[in-house]
RNA sequence: GGAGGGGUUCCCGAGUGGCCAAAGGGAACAGACUGUAAAUCUGUCGGCGACGCCUUCGGAGGUUCGAAUCCUCCCCCCUCCA
């Protein structure tokens, strides 16, 4: 029922960056093959409120290919490591999550996952399961297997170090409890971001000072966010989430540069590498029109999380607002109670559509703002409060308004 | 514990008594051009029904007609020494 090594193998590097390493790999698929022993394969998230988008498919698409394979799944939820936060440098000690979020957010990370991993072959687990119970001693005693010098080969704890920004003991303690929980877990496998190398390398070093086989490494690329420069991330706002409307989705692929369509096409889509190659081909010859391949890709990823059906939907959409100027098939509406005449301004702000009445003042001076289609220029202009406006802010900020 | 440097608007970073809502850059937003691409150009970029008023420069007080700028105390960060 096993499928051959070679092919596993092709399947699991497939995308990769890391592979710590080969041989070993490869002589853990074979022990599996041989003993019907699925290989433990772990990757850990964090317990804050999921939201999860394209980058982490990437990584999530790696685990599906080792499920696929018939090998078990682990999905750490890292609500004790969450504590800590991975250092990164940028983040500031994390807020204490309650049993009761972490409970909710494990649930709300099933829905999502599940989108893409095959829940029946998942397991989820939480690293307060086996950390909870290290007492003092044995946290002193993890922290004495590892030097200084040894924990500055990190890249981001040596800049730092060397710019003179902070780092704090405990952001030390991350990569070793991380560590550890592979040795809890007896992991043969270890995902990670290319990011996370350091962290997933430590696992090998503890578990094989406590006598144990050391997991296997891989690595997957991080993914660009929408800006093109830095890691998608949901705190830097350039990304594209799993779980959002499918005309958002194809309208935020189709707004990526040429570059970055590419680096999509490699780390998001299922075409293979000659069938992307032969896209590449078709720009530079002056075939393929790069909208037209850029179409493509946010069909294919719309498709993936909402649909053939949405996707085309997805696409007639954006033909009809931003090529034809229409309008889109999603304007929020707003109901409206009053009275008197309405200032626009304010009726921006309330409608939220603009931050402030200032901000509002400011896109009605660039010239910014249209109801039921017509230009608005003047600051002290109003509205009467009855039947129903269509506002529109700029290319895409649009609000139906209902007077009661 | 000692000596020195530093905390400025989303980010970086100028500013050391009035000309400061605070230079410059980045990000972002709007307009033009386009393929909601890139590049480019222009403008905006604390709040307020607004040529004026209000709140901002780590925190709290104080000096002054007037403070981001001076003084006091406190908090935080960095460097060197121990």
């Amino acid at each position: 029922m096993m499928i051959a090594i070679e092919e596993q193998l092709e399947l699991i590097e497939r995308g990769a960056v890391d592979l710590v390493s080969r041989e070993e790999l490869i002589k853990k698929l074979k022990k599996s093959a041989e003993t019907g022993v699925p290989l433990k394969v772990k990757a850990g998230f964090d317990p804050t409120a999921p939201d999860l988008h394209l980058g982490h498919t990437v990584l999530l698409q790696k685990l599906k290919h080792f499920q696929d394979l018939g090998h078990d799944v682990y999905f750490l939820i890292g609500d004790f490591t969450g504590m800590i936060g991975d250092p990164t440098g940028k983040s500031e000690t994390r807020k204490a999550l309650t049993p009761e979020d972490v409970a909710r957010n494990a649930e709300s990370y099933k829905d999502q996952v599940f989108r893409i991993l095959d829940p029946e072959k998942t397991r989820v687990v939480f690293n307060s399961t086996w950390l909870g119970q290290l007492t003092s001693y044995d946290m002193i005693r993890l922290a004495s297997q590892l030097t200084v010098a040894r924990m500055l080969e990190r890249e981001d704890f040596r800049t730092r170090f060397d710019n003179g920004k902070p780092i704090s003991i405990h952001e030390f303690m991350y990569p070793l409890i991380q560590g550890y929980d592979s040795v809890a877990m007896e992991a043969d496998v270890e995902l990670g971001g290319t990011d996370q190398l350091f962290n997933v390398l430590m696992g090998r070093d503890l578990q094989r000072s406590r006598g144990q086989e050391p997991q296997v490494v891989l690595t997957m690329p991080l993914l660009e966010g929408l800006d093109g420069v830095n890691k998608m991330s949901k705190s830097l706002g350039n990304y594209i989430g799993i779980t959002e409307p499918a005309n958002d989705i194809y309208g935020k692929v189709l707004s990526i540069s040429d570059e970055l369509m590419f680096r999509y096409f490699e780390l998001l889509s299922d075409l293979t590498n000659s069938e992307i190659a032969a896209l590449k081909a078709g720009i530079e010859s002056g075939e393929l029109h790069p909208k037209e391949v850029k179409k493509q890709l946010a069909r294919e990823l719309t498709a993936r999380f909402h649909g053939a059906d949405a996707a085309v939907a997805a696409e007639e959409n954006f033909e009809e607002v931003f090529r034809k100027g229409g309008l889109p098939d999603d304007i929020p509406e707003v109901a409206f109670t009053a009275s008197e005449p309405v200032w626009i301004p304010q009726l921006l702000m309330d409608a939220d559509l603009v931050s402030s009445t200032s901000d509002g003042r400011r896109m009605i001076k660039q010239n910014a703002v249209s109801i039921d289609g017509e230009k608005i220029t003047d600051l002290n202009g109003t509205v009467e409060p009855k039947g129903e406006l269509l506002i529109k802010v700029g290319k895409r900020r649009f609000c139906r308004v209902k007077f009661n």
